[in-house]
DNA sequence: CATGAATGAGCGTTCATTCAT
DNA sequence: GATGAATGAACGCTCATTCAT
């Protein structure tokens, strides 16, 4: 049953990632649909039978990139009582996504690329930042709600929370000037992320940690 | 004198100037040398009697462009008592200098031609980014040695803060969701940078304004 | 019993007709075959169970296309008493023959494929031009055995009648100066062929119509 | 001096000499610009430095193979004395140049691509066969001026010759039936068509040659 | 027998680079 | 030193043909 339908999808699926692996180290411009068929093993005519254009698969490769999994980066923060914890695992975990291989790829291209392609740029904004910003002030509301934190534009405090995330070491891994990253840089950029956050929107002075490092 | 040298100086020059248009315009891949060489007024013979390839062209057009004056951005800073007024100059005019039009090209192409030149991306990091951070942590280690400011990491606060003067505006014009951005929403970005930098590093609470917007 | 052998027919003649408007529309080289098996309603591989190649289908094209019914054509002309009413007749028919589309599509395609098909060129002459000439030569004969004609070489008599007809419009539709024809135009070619015809080859000086038009 | 304007003009020259060799094969579809730089003994990319594309050098091609010298078929009519010697003439040239090697090339590879390219369509109409009809117009103005014809519509006359010279033979070397065409043959169709254009218009009976081949 | 995915040679065109002048 | 004609490899893409199912 599934062999049936799959045997398309499993071409389409492999020329998808010899894409990826070719966009990915080439960028679009850069990038020969010769190339692309070479790694993914088909002739070149193949890939026009699957894709219209170089553009088209582009885009189809942008498209399942953007596809990141976002929810599971804040559904253990609602369980979490003290706010500063939750920012805390909210920040790791975002950190942790950002600086990932694939998002890292994705947004150097999708930057490049943007004047060429504006539907994709929109694409990835929609699904990426805007969405994890959505997410964001979903939970700095109910924090709002629950009396924990004070916060009077919940949507500009998750774009500053999620900028803060960027500190240091996005910028650096965006740039390549470093191929790796280590969990203490991580972790310096997450305690001072929540700690600016708290002092400014928490409820509880007490409770923010100490910006000593 | 002077003459005598500056003639070959004058066609680099001249050459160079071809180069900022047109990579500005078409990014590294679009560019064509014969659209460098026509834009600079000179033959395509002539751009190789100045530069070995494209690539080495391209270099010399970035390592120009990145070459921006950040002094007066925190020249007068020093001159303001009040932090807080003295953060807002800083932002306000750190935020223009990112969003002009230079600016977010460079930055656009840097980003896409990183893994192809990472020692470009070196050249602008240490010109662009890490001067300003050294700017900036300048200037905090001054305040606190006022008494001004109480911050523990004078590096890492300074670049806190210049991260969240991208709040917002600064993404969508990277990824060219916007064409241009109004007053009102780069004061906005400025007040809540300011904001949380001095709930954060201030000693003088009162000092601090209203985060409400 | 038919039905048996009709099937493999009915198929064949779908592809022929689904051939005879891809080959119409584009000629021999803008033709492709994915277009004709999409016309025809058929996959790319059945063409091949028909065809050999897209050159014998081409030709199987041109054969069926160049057996138009010359026979109506001059099926009256023999009930008629007057040469210049029989003339006229003739004419007529056969310009708008001449001037249909299909019959200009294949003239265009079998001049512009004589080189490389030169065995099509053949069949198109023996099918169309040269069966025109002989019924017209057979017709001639019998008004000369009726005397009302006095033609010496009939044959040629012929030709130069049907050359005639192809005065002005012919040209200007086969180079698609024009899109169509008026049937004044049509007239004004068809009574300047009958004047000089029977002038030339007429016997009864007084029939003939008046060349003022 | 002539050194110098004459080496682009000779490459050109010989880039066009290619394409004609070429064109006049295979067509304008069938030529590939492979094969024009490899006939042409350049490369494909000194193509593209002096013709901005195939279509360009096709219509440069169609240009210069359509300005035939037609002054000179009918100079010598002018001086002749006796209709019928002058048509001779006329008919004669006439006829040589239309079935010149370049002039039924040229005539195909108009037909065909007189849906993709209309202009030249036009181009061929006015430089040839219409300047062709203007001339033979004027010259029978004058001999009707002069009380040797006597003809109501010349352009439509001037029409009628020419396409009687196209009887029999021409038909057959436009579709490459026959690769050459004997002298007696054409003596043939030259006296068909004087015939019948001197009985038609002219005035004196008498000097009518006999239609009797 | 019908299918349509797969092929790969070939298409028109571009462009960084070279070099004779 | 300046030129720009010439190159040829590589580009995105098409399509007649094949063949496993």
């Amino acid at each position: 049953m599934i062999d049936q339908d799959d045997l398309p999808n499993a071409k389409r699926r492999q020329i998808i990632h010899g894409a990826e692996l070719v966009f990915t180290e080439c960028g679009y411009e850069g990038a020969s649909m010769s190339r692309i068929a070479l790694q993914a093993g088909v002739s070149k005519g193949t890939l026009y039978n699957y894709f219209d254009s170089k553009s088209t698969l582009f885009a189809v490769f942008v498209e399942q990139m953007v596809s990141v999994n976002l929810a599971n980066i804040f559904q253990q923060a609602d369980e979490e009582d003290d706010p500063g914890a939750a920012l805390h695992a909210i920040a790791l975990r975002m950190m942790k996504m950002m600086l990932s291989p694939g998002s890292l790829v994705l947004y150097r291209i999708v930057v490049s690329e943007a004047r060429k392609f504006p539907h994709l740029a929109t694409v990835f904004w929609q699904t990426g930042p805007f969405r994890a910003i959505e997410h964001m002030r979903g939970w700095i509301e109910r924090q709002v709600a629950l009396g924990r934190l004070d916060v009077p534009d919940p949507t500009f405090a998750a774009e500053q929370f999620l900028v803060l995330c960027q500190t240091r070491v996005g910028i650096q891994r965006r740039l390549q000037l470093v191929d790796e990253t280590n969990d203490a840089d991580i972790e310096r950029v997450v305690q001072g992320a929540v700690y600016l956050f708290l002092k400014g929107y928490g409820v509880d002075p007490l409770a923010s940690p100490e910006p000593r490092s």
